[in-house]
DNA sequence: CGGATACTTAAGTAACCGCTTGACTTTTTG
DNA sequence: CAAAAAGTCAAGCGGTTACTTAAGTATCCG
């Protein structure tokens, strides 16, 4: 769901926002020509995916970023690059001196090539 | 874009099977139940996004993980956090051993309380 | 060549998303 | 207390998205 949270344009202004400190909803919303409402609804979705957390203080809401939230889409990503890497890596350290260009290709030969 | 890219759950599994090394378009949609079309149009949105980028080999397609473009989104995150985590850091600081609750919060004196 | 394979394109559709407006609640302030 | 301020809720609307099916293109194999 983060992710999610994420695709949007002002959604990640708003993080932006928050990154640099916390803020009310109204505050969020200044920089905005949309409505109160359609911020509002911004930072539900923010806090649903939880990179942000909100806490009711008198008529007025405070928003802050989940830097916990962060740093698990942070890691999600972090690994898969590592991963990705490391094979990279690996290959590069199997392939050493040997130059082979138009070869069969691992990905291609894996499950199947042309018939079933 | 790449947000938007990761938003949906089928391409977050794409680029996980990619992490792992490379694949052609059918070998991506095997897990799935979904259509063969759909993963195509899949794999269009991730290498519009730049996370995969796609080589037509004969009749197949080869597609691979982008790790420059995994890592600009890792960054994205990662500097909002630091920011994030650097002004906690400086506010502990502050406070140090001095403890008040329920005090004028610097997020709501910020820009002009309640009077227009 | 001819059939099979691997994608590609296009059109149609149901669901979702971001936004608006308007009414309502709660809190603060003169 | 009454009015202003801040946020919340709900309905509705237009655009986008993910998916399907069907037809089309390019490549490979015998």
């Amino acid at each position: 769901m983060a992710f999610h949270a994420l695709a949007d344009a002002t959604r990640r202004g708003i993080l932006d926002r928050l990154s640099r400190g916390p803020a009310s909803v109204s505050e969020l919303a200044r920089p905005y020509s949309t409505s109160l409402a359609a911020i509002q609804q911004h930072v539900q979705v923010l806090e649903a995916s939880g990179l942000v957390v909100t806490e009711k203080r008198g008529r007025t809401r405070e928003c802050r970023i989940s830097s916990e939230a962060v740093e698990r889409v942070e890691s999600w990503l972090h690994e898969r690059r590592q991963l990705w890497e490391s094979r990279i890596d690996r290959l590069g350290k199997l392939l050493e001196g040997g130059e082979f260009e138009g070869e069969t290709e691992p990905w291609n030969s894996a499950a199947g090539g042309d018939h079933r």
